[in-house]
DNA sequence: ATGCAAATGCGACTTATTCTCATTAAGACT
DNA sequence: AGTCTTAATGAGAATAAGTCGCATTTGCAT
């Protein structure tokens, strides 16, 4: 039975290989409905083996980033956080209370974002479009 | 002669000491055009009086950044930058090749964006909208 | 001029992340 | 199934950015 899921399979593809760890991080990440840092992940992934290390996290975060399977991100000052990579863009509104992030899109943010990059003669190849909030009561 | 520059009235405003590096740090921000870190600040200071600290630097850049004189952005990885805060609100957009800032506003985005939180429940504290982009040929 | 609290300098510490290197283990090839 | 090659791992040291503790200095109100 090849049974691999389809980030397992982007290893593969990617020509790495499919490790203990790396299976369990997977499995993490595809669980996660958060944005979990590298710390929260390590602890997540002991419950299941202990044997991984904190390095390991780093490492297979920086070739999961690279073989396009998680996105990165740097929040205001904290540790970066982590996110699939699969699904729909989108921006962050982040609780500055809580830390608790709330995810939105907007096509037409989008589209003014390219055309000013456009009219300042650059062609965008990453952004960021972080909100920091407070909730209305 | 009291010929204080607006930064050191905003320093002597809050009540806050105006002490030789803090008179040094201020003339290096009124002087930069560009976004330096605080390494690049320290350099910049130690030309002027080699006895400051880096400890100082941080200090200092945040206790100006709580008195609203500078603003602190955390880009993309590196260390944070900071720039004078008497300026309009703007954003940044990074060359990615040569880390160069290039800043623009953009009103329809800012009120897009309020938008945005509001029908979420959230009231914008602050935010951040960088682009990283690549010069177009 | 003087005293006191605020600010500084220095080094130790913390946090986030990367590196080194000896050891382990995927997976290709019998 | 056994072996080989090399990528990946674990453990801990190293690095980078920033903060903290504390003894000493210094603005500045008196």
């Amino acid at each position: 039975m090849n049974e691999l899921s389809r980030y397992e399979r982007q290893i593969k593809q990617a020509g790495l290989r499919l490790t203990a760890p790396r299976r369990i991080i997977l499995r993490i990440l595809e669980q996660s409905g958060d944005h979990p840092d590298a710390a929260e992940i390590f602890q997540r992934a002991a419950k299941m083996d202990a044997r991984i290390s904190l390095a390991t996290i780093y490492r297979t975060m920086k070739v999961l980033e690279e073989t396009g399977a998680v996105e990165r991100h740097a929040f205001q000052g904290g540790p970066a956080r982590f996110e699939q990579a699969d699904r729909e863009h989108h921006d962050h509104l982040i609780d500055i209370e809580t830390g608790a992030v709330v995810e939105f899109t907007s096509p037409r943010i989008e589209e003014l974002q390219r055309a000013i990059a456009e009219e300042l003669g650059y062609e965008i190849v990453d952004h960021r479009l972080e909100l920091y909030g407070r909730k209305m009561t």
